[in-house]
RNA sequence: GUCCCCAUCGUCUAGUGGUCAGGACACCAGCCUUUCAAGCUGGAAACGCGGGUUCGAUUCCCGCUGGGGACACCA
């Protein structure tokens, strides 16, 4: 019964999923989760203009990467039907009525009232037409867009992040719920899924939020009890602006292409604009456990990448072998071992370039000479076989005696060589792992 | 143009008519360490501006500025 909780996201098809949508579409599965519900993908492509097969498919596949799963996918422009039996009901009920102004007409005349300081809003003119005129409308060819009846009372409604809202009379326009070509709008078709999938609670941008007096009178008017709504602030990019106003940068697939690991943007996603940081331990029962909308405060939040990375760095480190090797034999590292990933996976930022570090471990590369002196008397005193750290250790310390030099002035010639970088693991426990050929032609200049 | 929301360290935020204005992430330093990372310890860092109200405002009110959202036969 209303015990369990049905959440929905509602993308349009019209384009690939930005931070923002990915936020919302998170904290909603988290919400249904977390109370043991449902979650639903609710396709909004009412618009044929605009809705596109191959995004819808982009969507599905960005979510997967995310690691979440809808338990049912809902397209609204197979639901028609639906949609023209609630309209029928408004109808009615008189909550419906049909307009004729053309495009050019009501941007005519949201302009004049601009002009004159007042808001737009439509003026219900067509409310004034006889029926006299209704049917030279209709002999004429000419068809209605319609609109719904807004009853002039205050809706009031708590949001679950922007507290109580009160909406006085006339502050809103009869909202168009059908257009011309007898396609029905976001606005309405929206509502009558939210009553017929039983939807509890609606979270969704604040963009929204304005829409939301008027679809509580629709939901009235179909007889049924509004949802809770929460709406969320919408993020801003580094330097402040909307991400809906951005080229790119911050879609899922470019943060994928960039090799961010999916655990990390869910966690970040969830955490930004509640005052708590996401950490590499926040996994999805953790999220799950103290969300709090009530949390998000209500100013829009940045997207800060670089912080993203990070966080996708220590979540990267933790991964075991077992969850990342499919993905490395993805990369081409079909060979990679446990103890290949355990040496290397602390000096990762991203998971390809691990790649790099393969070469290093177990194929080719150009040493790098900055002491050859040094190099040679380590060449010369390299042991048959190197087993463990333990004796990768030793030997170490045989070379600081033997060489004179220790610290820094020991270790970075030789990581030089027989890595070609400043910066890796640890040499003792990277040692075991080269051998004792490889070690000992690296450490002679020669490309192994 | 009209309406709505917001304004605290770099960032996300907590908070109060009298607080050492708290935390987290980032940052800086020290320790540790063969490097990076991690870890530990310490540090620097904020109440947008102008008026009120008040014994006293970061907090309450007004204005300004700034930011966001809405005002489509888009969603």
């Amino acid at each position: 019964m209303a015990a369990s909780v049905t959440t929905r996201f509602a993308p349009s098809p019209t384009g690939h999923l930005h931070l923002g949508n990915a936020r919302i579409a998170i904290i909603n599965c988290l919400l249904a989760r977390r109370h043991q519900g449902r979650w639903l993908l609710r396709v909004d492509d009412t618009d044929p203009a605009r809705s596109r097969e191959e995004f819808l498919t982009a969507i599905c596949e960005d979510l997967r990467w995310l690691d979440l799963s809808w338990d049912e996918c809902i397209r609204q422009s197979r639901r028609t039907d639906l949609y023209a039996q609630a309209f029928a009901e408004l109808e009615a009920r008189g909550r419906v009525y049909p307009c004729y102004e053309t495009p050019e007409e009501l941007a005519q005349l949201r302009r004049q009232q601009q002009e004159r300081g007042l808001p737009p809003r439509y003026d219900r003119r067509a409310r004034a037409l006889s029926d006299q005129m209704h049917r030279e409308l209709a002999r004429s060819g000419r068809r209605p867009y319609w609109r719904f009846l807004l009853e002039d009372r205050e809706v009031a409604f708590r949001d679950l992040v922007f507290g109580e809202r009160r909406v006085p009379p006339g502050a809103l326009g009869d909202p168009v719920v059908r257009r011309e070509d007898g396609g029905f709008t976001y606005l309405f078709a929206s509502v009558v899924d939210d009553v017929a999938l039983g939807i509890t609670h609606v979270v969704r941008g604040e963009d929204h939020l304005t829409n939301t007096a008027a679809q509580i009178q629709i939901f009235e008017a179909l007889g049924a009890a509004p949802p809770r709504f929460a709406h969320l602030p919408l993020l801003l990019d580094a330097e402040g602006r909307p991400l809906a106003k951005r080229h790119g940068g911050l879609t899922l697939r470019e943060l994928r292409a960039r090799g961010l690991e999916p655990r990390a943007v869910v966690a970040w996603l969830v955490r930004l604009g509640t005052g708590r940081s996401a950490g590499p331990e926040d996994d999805w029962e953790r999220l799950c456990a103290d969300l709090d909308l009530a949390r998000y405060g209500r100013q829009p939040a940045r997207v800060d990448l670089a912080e993203l990375e990070r966080l996708s760095a220590r979540v990267l480190h933790r991964l075991s072998f077992a969850e990342v090797r499919p993905r490395l034999v993805e990369l081409g590292l079909a060979d990679a071992d446990p103890a290949f990933w355990a040496l290397v996976r602390g000096n990762l930022s991203t998971l390809a370039e691990a790649r790099g570090w393969w070469q290093v471990v177990r194929g080719v590369i150009e040493p790098v000479v900055v002491d050859p002196d040094l190099l040679r008397e380590a060449a010369a005193r390299v042991p048959d076989r190197i087993a463990d750290p333990e004796e990768a250790r030793r030997w170490l310390r045989s070379l600081q005696k033997a060489t004179g030099r220790r610290g820094r002035e020991l270790y970075r010639p030789l990581r030089l060589a027989l890595t070609g970088r400043e910066h890796g693991p640890e040499l003792h426990l990277l040692l075991p792992e080269l051998g004792a050929e490889r070690i000992r032609a690296r450490l002679e200049g020669r490309r192994a």
